[in-house]
DNA sequence: TCCAGACTGGACAACCTGCACAGTGATTCG
DNA sequence: CGAATCACTGTGCAGGTTGTCCAGTCTGGA
């Protein structure tokens, strides 16, 4: 799937991302346009999704994560993704097994704004019950390059 | 905390990252050194945390993501995040209150290998119970714009 | 009214990007 | 075995962009 020199070049921008090809090419002893042959496969392949600002909700004033749990009627999973994604405090929600159908990352200013963003949430009929989880710490950070690492053959 | 023109530099740059801060001014009217100050503040407080390119487990070959619940025994959550931080399926871990002590996300190749992942997770004594949840499908990708709006005073 | 902060428009040198090219080495295939 | 394919190298060029200045203007607040 990708080599170590992918490795490397992903490690060198999640590190460094403002760095530039022709100084990533020194950095790494290769040709500049190999950096940049490996760098357009990188995004043909997905791999790379793309460069954009990765924005810290915590410094926009909303300092509270949540995960809440959702139980949602039979077929209404349409509706309620709908309704979910006019919410913009709800991040991210995936479709699971197990005891919930739903789960969803949001975020809020406080304990009192999560109350507010989870009336939001339940504001929807089909969902019949939920659960949240509030993240009191993050023990281990966002990350990738681990993975990144992990992945070269 | 943020006005309207910064989050419309926002937008722009995660719709297209690789505009530059020249044509960016160009498309959002304003001079250059208008719309370098906002990036530079942007990224002074936080907002903007990094310009690091988006990896993609999927494309990586890491096509199942799963949510963890880890209940722990007391005491030992300095060296389970050790232990978890070892792994590199996992992308991330938070201390949550509710019925487990710790949430994690992880991915795996296939649902095998998740099982081999989770069985490298409960491979620390320390650890007492866990619950799996497995996301099936997407519902709302993660996202951050909704809430920059919202931001805007 | 005055001031500090923000925005504008302009300028400059230095740098980087996108693109192209020929040459080289390694691997694959007939 | 020879040929073809592919990736990488090293190089060059034109054009655009960046970082960094500056002076002038505008705005809201003291």
């Amino acid at each position: 799937m990708i080599d170590a020199l992918d490795a490397r070049i992903l490690e060198l921008f999640t590190s460094e991302p403002r760095i530039g090809v022709l100084e990533a090419s020194r950095r790494l002893q290769v040709a500049r346009g190999t950096v940049q042959a490996r760098l357009d496969r990188l995004r043909d392949t997905g791999v790379i999704a793309g460069f954009a600002p990765t924005v810290d909700p915590a410094a926009l004033g909303f300092r509270v994560t949540a995960f809440a749990s959702l139980d949602i009627r039979q077929g209404a999973r349409e509706s309620v993704a709908a309704h979910l994604s006019r919410i913009p405090e709800v991040l991210e929600v995936h479709t699971i097994t197990g005891q919930g159908d739903l789960l969803c990352r949001i975020v809020a200013r406080d304990n009192d704004d999560l109350q507010r963003v989870i009336d939001d949430l339940v504001g929807d009929d089909d969902i019949v019950r939920t659960t949240t989880l509030i993240a009191l710490s993050t023990v281990v950070a966002p990350r990738i390059l681990p993975l990144v690492a992990s992945a070269v053959p």
